[in-house]
DNA sequence: TTGTATCTGAACCGAGCGGTTTATAAACTG
DNA sequence: CAGTTTATAAACCGCTCGGTTCAGATACAA
């Protein structure tokens, strides 16, 4: 994964090249994107797009891993800690929920799912750069909390795990499967609350304020 | 989706085309299975092959619905309602997370995913046959050990839906993304006992007796 | 046995793919 | 200005694919 091999990243026109690929691939998929259409969108000849990468391969690989990126970055702005433990949670989940249906998140994954046999790396790499780091976040916001008295959890990286499958509940499959595509704030913050409030019933220390 | 057009339900080698066509596209997918491979499966000629499905779309339509039967099926048979709800929803989420990470949900759920472009029907197929069908089913014995005073439930549709997505924790997404796939049934039974408690303690009426 | 429905294998078609080449033009650099 | 790097368009190659065709083999029913 972090072969970068024979690309060449000098020259005028790489960041086009980049921009266009991401493009086409988020929009058609590993297999479904041709080379031409990509050197078409990114205004850009077949042979200048071979002069930069040696084939579609590496060419995906290398999208693929600055959306990984831009993903993780986009987690870590999540959570503020100096709010009171359900307040926080309830942001976060705001945001993550309407970040798990949203068409970039959503595409990103589908790739991931279908290509998993072609590139076993690339699951791997926005596993880890997603999902995993985001909980890893997330766990260690929860330890805070423990020890601050505001929740009570035993194993806080189930918990945190826990926290993001319960946003997806309702919503997340329905934008999986193609069902629907847009979701109204109303319906994500439903299920944010619905998380937050089994969450906390289940963490939350003393009486359940809910 | 009923739509089963012109295809050819008679002749002897029927059946034997429909395996075949199983067969590999369950392993390869739309676009990575060919008819030629197909045909060699299925131990019959491309030319019979299409005197039964006149295309390659149709063909893998109905092999997936059957699918999508044969998982219905499957999760109508996980319920039993004789026995105390804790006891029952430990049952049912062991199975279902089994379910859940099983090489053939994955792949079904993988090949949804991945032409859910192409088609679209398919994965509105599979959700209705599959995940919502077996929510229904959850959300019904819900309401029963609701009005028999073991839990108390506001809304026990989304309840269901937490259930299910409780029974994902951890090890959901690592299948999907193709980290690791085979689970021994100790991390099975973990997630589930994990998604039975956070559900009771939201859930379940009186003390939690976890 | 004769007639009919079905199956076979292999050749074939046209299209699209990833990738290469080449001759030409444009853009920087000294 | 000259020289070199970089970009272009289009033709081209080999390959695979979905789908068709057809002459002959096989099964089966009378």
């Amino acid at each position: 994964m972090t072969q970068t091999a024979t690309i060449l990243r000098t020259g005028r026109k790489f960041d086009q090249v980049l921009r266009g690929a991401r493009e086409v691939f988020m929009a058609d998929g590993f297999e479904g994107a041709s080379v031409d259409d990509i050197a078409r969108a990114a205004g850009v000849s077949k042979a200048t797009l071979y002069s930069y990468f040696p084939d579609k391969r590496l060419l995906f690989m290398e999208v693929a891993q600055n959306e990984c990126r831009l993903m993780s970055e986009r987690i870590l702005s999540m959570i503020d800690e100096t709010k009171p433990a359900r307040e926080v949670l309830q942001i976060a989940a705001t945001q993550l929920t309407a970040f798990l249906v949203s068409e970039f998140a959503q595409q990103v994954f589908r790739i991931c799912v279908a290509e998993r046999d072609r590139f076993p790396e690339l699951g791997r790499a926005f596993y880890e750069a997603g999902p995993q780091n985001g909980q890893r976040q997330m766990a260690a916001y929860l330890e805070k909390a423990v020890s601050k008295g505001e929740l009570c959890i035993e194993d806080v990286q189930i918990a945190a795990e826990q926290f993001s499958e319960l946003c997806k509940v309702r919503i997340w499959s329905r934008a999986a499967f193609g069902i629907q595509n847009c979701f109204r704030q109303d319906e994500i913050d439903e299920i944010a609350t619905q998380a937050v409030d089994m969450f906390m019933a289940n963490y939350g220390c003393g009486p359940s304020k809910k």
